[in-house]
DNA sequence: ATCGGTGCAAATGATTTGCATAAGT
DNA sequence: ACTTATGCAAATCATTTGCACCGAT
């Protein structure tokens, strides 16, 4: 696990509500809220506070252990490993669906040839219509 | 414009509140925060309450008049006539670079195909590195 | 022994809500 | 007149912060 290294070579401390929260990320699949994380956390350690989860999250995050994402009124966060995907919400009925992240290379390309930006697509939430809402009419 | 026959098709009354809300947001090329949208607004109309400013732009939301998306902190609204850009945002120096909206147009066609997901990009924040932050390495 | 980390409680800041009054239709 | 919209103030709710104590290195 590279937090481990990023830790050691910042000079941060690896205490165990830290580890606790990084390993709760790693082994979890699903994106998470900091809620979420909270309370798994504080199923395991009684007494760790969430300020020290938020502090800790936010610490992840710009070591780049964590991505984070800003949804509708709360964030979510999520490993960087591999096998990513984006999440189609349908508006309608709220049906959920995975589609590869694959998807986005054509556009994370031609944003890099077009705009000399280097973008990273990771884990959005696509809000959109699902096939039998449409059929339903507007 | 056709916020107008919204509301009257709805039995939404048009007051002078909702009007200036109205037209400050199609007036306005730019997203605004509901921040903004409040300070605009009551520089026009004094007495006009924050609370005003949500509730319309929540119904202006829900009719599709005003598009809404969800940033950092805030949200940001902006009218959904034609000639939408997506911005680049570069997370290093905070450069802000537009990008139009065909780009995104073979994801859409994509999701539609792969997923049968209706799905419209408006307006998006996308992060990322420039050039030049590219330039000077990690 | 040091300094960074934690828990606690209180602050913040955007958005929402309850209610009495005002104003479109 | 009949409802819906507004202003006001208070409530929410996620996240942040100040500070004294604690513990990893």
């Amino acid at each position: 696990m590279s937090c481990l290294n990023v830790f050691k070579e910042k000079g941060l401390r690896l205490t165990p509500q830290r580890r606790l929260i990084i390993d709760l990320i790693h082994d979890n699949e699903d994106r998470l809220t900091a809620e979420e994380i909270i309370n798994h956390v504080q199923a395991r350690m009684p007494g760790i506070n969430k300020s020290t989860v938020y502090r800790t999250l936010e610490l992840l995050e710009r070591a780049g252990c964590v991505y984070k994402t800003e949804l509708d009124s709360q964030s979510i966060y999520h490993h960087p490993e591999e096998g990513h995907h984006h999440h189609l919400v349908c508006t309608r009925c709220g049906k959920t669906v995975d589609c590869e992240e694959a998807l986005f290379a054509p556009v994370e390309r031609s944003l890099e040839e077009n705009f000399d930006f280097n973008v990273r697509f990771e884990h959005m939430v696509i809000s959109g219509l699902c096939k039998e809402c449409r059929k339903k009419g507007p």
